[in-house]
RNA sequence: UGGGGUAUAGCCAAGUGGUAAGGCAGUGGAUUCUGAUUCCAUCACUCGCAGGUUCGAAUCCUGCUACCCUAGCCA
């Protein structure tokens, strides 16, 4: 499971040992990874994909994938398609898809199950009595008029609810816990609620549907979940899950709820509630713009699943929030392309370049290795000629401190062809250096075994009249602070501009990746690919790019 | 103001009474036809703070402090 040297191993992973030596849930784990179809998935739930996957991959368990669809108001069927290419597209794979709803009988007869048990009533109180008689954070609720109703009268009301006797917010089914409780989730929570709401999968059947807190536990223990892995705010719910599992009294092995901290980004949000104001107020594209932290915004910004189950190993498991530096994520994909994409010379804002000693009339065809590190990955052949275009920012006119690259008078390597010295940098009327005319040194040629003298610089360069115009898409942070919030939104945080690149990248397909000489990681990207137009979007950046002071 | 959590380097994170792992970031150096990669070195006398117990404490005890969660008929 563990892509690199890590031992992958946390706080869970040691609980679940220590039941396995115990014979707890009889040697077995079963996870699960329950999303609402409310949304996108995002850079949080891989954190939560990955652990409970390859937990229970790591001990020979299974993991599945539920839907948990108690609410017909919230949820919608569109999302599974999305949640499900994600998870797939992550490297996870589960048995047969599984709905919260296919339970709902099993959940009715536990309430009357409770109601026989005299430990839940129908409650007449509106929300606004609900709420004034649940008390405060330092004050105890008052109990409800209707608690002290009958186990027959209960089971009489309750399936009146179900049989569509009232109206929505009319009643609900309460656990009789204990109205003083100093944890607020055990003051006789609301366990059923009547909805008249279509619903996905079970359709007008149900009028009536369990809360989260009544039907969360009671899936688990169905699916014969062992871990119940789930983040830090459900900590105070436990109780509760507990307590549905114990007075329902079905399941003699029933499953431990265990917490840990959600995945925070720097620059970054995973707030559904922001992601979702970002796609409907236009400032994205959609949930796959490359900018987002979705899982689709990732994988269409070219990271690779392998980078993103690396970056969750990496990040560890605990229960501090925390916020991870998106530096590491970075990392994380340049340590998995490097050794899988090829190199291609593109340039950005581009300074022609006159080789004056070279012929005219003469294209020459350069052997240029595909991957510098990786010889089997063989090479290709590029144009090169008197005429040809440079990384803007390959020159200085006036070089800095410790800048090796051209400036009038230096000699450099141009990467795969020859030894280059500019000689005189023209300039339009603006002052802008347009023109750079250079010497080459023919003795110089890449591969001929040339060690007259070193050159500190190498450069990459595309050949003029060949060039390919693309066009390159950067991508900044979504948040220009670390704080996350609204009205940080980084309204930069996509430039465009045109570049040039051999002529080879018109066969680049949608999806490719490269290694943009000295720029970076680019993706061809399959969404505004044509064979007019080649768009590719930056990755990430190479480790560190020169500063100009040292 | 109740209850529940969490505090170890710039960011993550191991560590559970025997003298602070690892990763990212950073720094210095070597190699380099990519200022990338690779390699080597370096990076916490101290674990939120203050006391205490102990031969010995990040780990145990006491008292503080900071931050997070919690009063949906959401999940």
């Amino acid at each position: 499971m563990s892509e690199n040297n890590i031992p992958s191993t946390n706080f869970i992973h040691a609980i679940i040992e220590k039941d396995l030596e115990t014979g707890k849930h009889g040697g077995k784990v079963i996870t699960r990874f329950p999303p609402e179809p409310n949304g996108y998935l995002h850079i949080g739930h891989a954190k939560a994909i990955c652990l409970n996957f390859s937990t229970a991959q790591k001990y020979g368990g299974k993991c599945n994938l539920r839907y948990d669809d108690t609410n017909p108001i919230k949820e919608d069927v569109e999302y599974i398609h999305s949640i499900e290419e994600d998870v797939r597209w992550l490297g996870f794979a589960w048995d047969k898809r599984l709905w919260a709803s296919d339970y709902f009988d099993t959940m009715y007869e536990a309430a009357v199950e409770l109601i026989k048990k005299g430990k839940a009533y129908v409650c007449d109180l509106s929300a606004d009595e609900m709420r004034a008689y649940r008390g405060s954070l330092t004050e105890p609720g008052k109990e409800s008029p209707y608690r002290s109703r009958t186990v027959e009268e209960n089971l009489h009301l309750f399936l009146e609810m179900k049989e569509g006797k009232y109206l929505e917010g009319e009643k609900v089914l309460r656990g009789k816990i204990d109205m003083a409780s100093p944890n607020i989730n055990l003051r006789d929570p609301i366990i059923y609620r009547i909805a008249y709401a279509e619903h996905h999968n079970t359709g007008e059947k149900w009028c009536i549907y369990p809360m989260y807190d009544f039907a969360h536990p009671i899936e688990d223990a169905i699916e014969g979940i062992t871990h119940s892995i789930c983040t830090l705010e459900f900590e105070d719910h436990r109780p509760l899950y507990d307590w549905c599992l114990r007075e329902v009294g079905w399941w003699p092995n029933p499953p431990q709820q265990i917490e840990f901290a959600r995945l925070n980004l720097t620059h970054t949000v995973m707030s559904k509630r922001l992601l979702k104001g970002l796609v409907d107020d236009g400032l994205v594209e959609g949930w796959d713009d490359p900018r987002m932290p979705t899982i689709a915004g990732l994988r269409r910004r070219g990271y690779t699943p392998e980078a993103i189950r690396d970056f969750c190993d990496r990040i560890g498991v605990a229960k501090s929030n925390s916020t991870v530096d998106v530096g590491l994520l970075e990392y994380c994909v340049r340590e998995d392309l490097k050794d899988r994409v090829e190199s291609r010379n593109v340039v950005e804002n581009p300074i022609k370049v006159i080789i004056t000693n070279y012929p005219e009339d003469v294209i020459e065809e350069m052997e240029m290795e595909n991957n510098r590190n990786l010889p089997e990955m063989g090479s290709r052949m590029v144009p090169f000629g008197r005429e040809i275009l440079i990384d803007g920012n390959d020159f200085m006119e006036v070089p800095s401190k410790g800048y090796f690259r051209l400036f009038p008078g230096n000699e450099v390597r141009l990467k795969g062809a020859y030894f280059v010295t500019c000689t005189e940098a023209i300039k339009d009327e603006n002052d802008n250096v347009t023109t750079l005319l250079c010497t080459y040194d023919p003795a110089t040629k890449s591969g001929n075994g040339f060690e007259g003298r070193k050159v500190k610089g190498t450069i990459h360069w595309v050949e003029a009249t060949t060039a390919l115009p693309i066009t390159i898409r950067h991508y900044d942070y979504l948040l220009t602070d670390e704080e996350s919030g609204e009205n940080r939104i980084n309204p930069n945080s996509m430039e465009e501009l045109i570049g040039y690149g051999e002529p080879n990248l018109a066969d680049a397909q949608p999806g490719q990746r490269f290694q943009f000489f000295r720029h970076g990681y680019y993706i061809a990207d399959s969404q505004l690919t044509n064979d007019n137009d080649k768009v590719f979007n930056r990755i990430v950046d190479l480790k560190s790019s020169f500063k100009v002071t040292k």
